[in-house]
DNA sequence: TGACGCAACATTGAATACAATATACAAAAA
DNA sequence: TTTTTGTATATTGTATTCAATGTTGCGTCA
């Protein structure tokens, strides 16, 4: 652990954080050889794009239930700038807004164990998600996708809504496929 | 943290075992002031129960695709089992095969990452279904339940089952609210 | 050349020491 | 009596040290 060093720290405080990222899942220990950065494998990735996609369907299902008008409000504007990132072909603000819109649909299902375990697995994921994001050739067919999400929040079409969520993450899923195999 | 003298262990391997628990949620932190096992209010308790039968719903609905022929089999021998303790007025050993099955069902899903999380989850939440388990008024409609939810797994209705799940969840909500608010 | 063994090194768990900070409680002042 | 203040105590973060254990690489021997 040589790490010490190059951060002027001593074992103790960085043993501790280390312990937190493996916690976490963002990183691994392999026993006397150290701790590597997690790179998880393709079936890794699809269980945990499935139960992101779990998460978010079931908390939109919620968020129909409880979310205020001006809730979702906020989603309807989010949604406009995402178009506008669309037009402008600003594919990093895309990106943040995009995770804006999920983060809060989220929030609105006022869970807050919900809000802390999809946190958790996002946080594991924003890396992967982000890689996934350079392919532009489903970048349209997305944002309709969000139009739809936005409509059956609007209309608190909860079943849909779950569903359509759940299809939207499978079809992360799919890009990030395709980003490995080729 | 006299703790250490009466487990006589030093402050550093408690500090990582209280850290641990912090993170899985049994046990809270106040600044300053020590850590005490965490008691948690009627409102979390419900959130927690939400996000479980979400899981759990969602665990089944995967186990309707995934499951063997042969782990099928094991949730019919188990709840068979469960219909036994309910004759011998076994209260104990139903809440083991009950706890055993809803394992069972979630491991069924084949997803690793929903497999830990649901096991997470159900640790916290042990202590609280032990005790709703005193109850005994529902513990007829609770098995009948279950043949419902062997039936729809039998039948690989998915969707039937997810629901049925979160329903049997939210019972369970129920009952620990009713002990709760007398 | 290849297998074996030993020494140097790294990882790991744990104990202890030290400094900084916050709390608790009792004594002194208003 | 209430407020202030100061000291003892506890918590917390961190550094350092020690022992145990496993890995690595090099030299030796067949």
């Amino acid at each position: 652990m040589n790490l010490c060093k190059q951060l002027s720290v001593s074992r103790t405080p960085l043993r501790e954080a280390l312990k937190q990222l493996i916690a976490e899942g963002l990183v691994e220990q392999i026993p006397y050889r150290g701790v590597v950065v997690c790179n998880p494998d393709q079936a890794s990735i699809e269980q945990m794009l499935e139960l992101l996609g779990a998460l978010e369907g079931f908390a939109g299902e919620m968020a129909c239930l409880r979310a205020t008008p001006e809730e979702i409000d906020a989603i309807r504007v989010l949604t406009q700038q995402m178009h506008e990132t669309y037009e402008k072909d600003e594919r990093l603000s895309y990106y943040k807004i995009n995770q804006s819109i999920h983060r809060s649909i989220v929030e609105f299902s006022k869970n807050g164990e919900l809000i802390r375990s999809h946190e958790r697995l996002n946080s594991r994921l924003y890396r992967i998600r982000f890689l996934s994001n350079r392919r532009t050739d489903r970048w349209h067919t997305a944002i309709e996708e969000h139009d739809a999400i936005l409509r059956n929040l609007e209309q608190r079409e909860g079943l849909k809504l779950n569903k359509l969520l759940r299809e939207h993450l499978g079809h992360t899923w799919t890009k990030v496929k395709d980003l490995y195999d080729s």
